[in-house]
DNA sequence: GACACACTGTGACTGGCGTCACTTCGGCGC
DNA sequence: GCGCCGAAGTGACGCCAGTCACAGTGTGTC
């Protein structure tokens, strides 16, 4: 099963199922249960990982030890493609949000898929380049948006990718404690909550544990921008 | 002339004098006037451009009509390659800050040059690591630091890339206004203002007409971080 | 069942910074 | 030299959101 999530990932689109076969075949297994730390800022390391199962957090720490979320990343997102066109230590931490499995690849490894093989390239190109256009959003919204707006953002970004249509809404399971979803836009864990509150109150979503159910989408689009 | 900052680009790391010249020959000349637009945030378009002389910025504009700049480039440096590998419209509209030259590159050129050269698809995958890890460093400071913060970080980048030392100190001639410095670091221009008045008189640095002369670097670098 | 501990919910207070409203400066055209 | 206009400097004021300080709530462990 961990194959079928890999073809469907981004490095391996434009692959046979032979060579896709074949690059499996060279990656390394991993798993993590949550809270586990694969990796540290500054680490040493220029593996590239492939996530096959569950969800995990790419984090930064700041001098004084507040932290910051990048991203989450789910089953067919890699990371750890920084280290290895831009060497040097590791630029986030990466911690298991739920227990997951993931594949990896060694810099060494990958880069004889890349000289023989201009499709990997390309589909890391693209890679990269949707992820610097991502980050450069987050920048936008940073500067342009309040902390609702950015906590409505986050949302939608989250029932996109871990969504699942019900008869009252979409249900969105996605693994946060309110901490961590307030790292991921970049305020306060009270601030977040107060803002999820007012979307509560005005019957825009109903909060769970670690998920969400969104009833009214447009309303938080709306909001969003 | 040009042809010297080109061999300099990233992009043409790695190529031999026979490719780069093949390289330089296909690419296109333009020209731009301070103020003038090159393409705007939206525009459908999907050349690759290096600069060859001058500034240009980088920017997005929110809703309402507030700006944001994601970067000031000078020579030897490329913009515009989201658009080649995420296809899509441009993300940004570039203007140029000072009068420019610039040599541009179509996307199915490029795509022939990336095919049989495995070390410019090396080279490009390198620039979009530089470029992500950049941004996600400016997502980090918009998070953690104040404004004053932000703006000796941007005054310190900037001596890097177009500063030249004298014996009073680093002179910087950004060729920015205040109002585009504050663009840069997300925040207003009287905010800025501030905070440079609040440097200049501590004697870190003396302001000067769209340029700056740092005289206590270290300073900087301790209130940036 | 009882306790511990992590997470969530909410109010009071405060400060950084955006907005507004000026004034001052400097370069450029006539 | 004079006026104009864009840029730079500066204070008053208000609000968003961070911090602090609790009070609930739920879940896992013994």
């Amino acid at each position: 099963m961990d194959t079928e999530v890999l073809r469907e990932a981004p490095l391996f689109s434009g692959l046979d199922d032979e060579a896709a076969q074949a690059l499996s075949a060279s990656m390394d297994h991993s798993r993590l249960g949550r809270g586990e730390v694969l990796f540290r800022e500054g680490d040493e390391g220029d593996r590239l990982y492939v996530v096959t199962n569950g969800k995990v957090k790419l984090g930064r720490t700041s001098a004084d030890g507040r932290e910051n979320l990048l991203a989450i990343l789910g089953p067919g997102q890699m990371f750890g493609e920084l280290s290895l066109f831009d060497p040097g230590p590791r630029s986030a931490t990466v911690t298991a949000v739920t227990d997951c499995t993931m594949q990896s690849l060694s810099h060494d490894d990958l880069g004889k898929w890349l000289d023989g093989r201009p499709e990997v390239a390309r589909a890391l190109l693209e890679q990269l380049a949707v992820r610097l256009r991502k980050a450069n959003d987050v920048v936008a919204d940073l500067v342009f948006s309040d902390v609702p707006g950015r906590v409505a953002k986050a949302l939608l970004d989250l029932s996109g990718r871990f969504g699942r249509a019900t008869s009252e809404g979409i249900q969105v399971n996605h693994d946060l404690t309110q901490e961590e979803l307030a790292q991921l836009v970049g305020a306060s864990r009270e601030t977040v909550n107060k803002a999820l509150a007012d979307f509560a109150s005005r019957g825009w979503l109903r909060l769970e544990a670690r998920s969400v159910l969104l009833m009214d989408v447009d309303r938080l689009k709306r909001r969003a921008r």
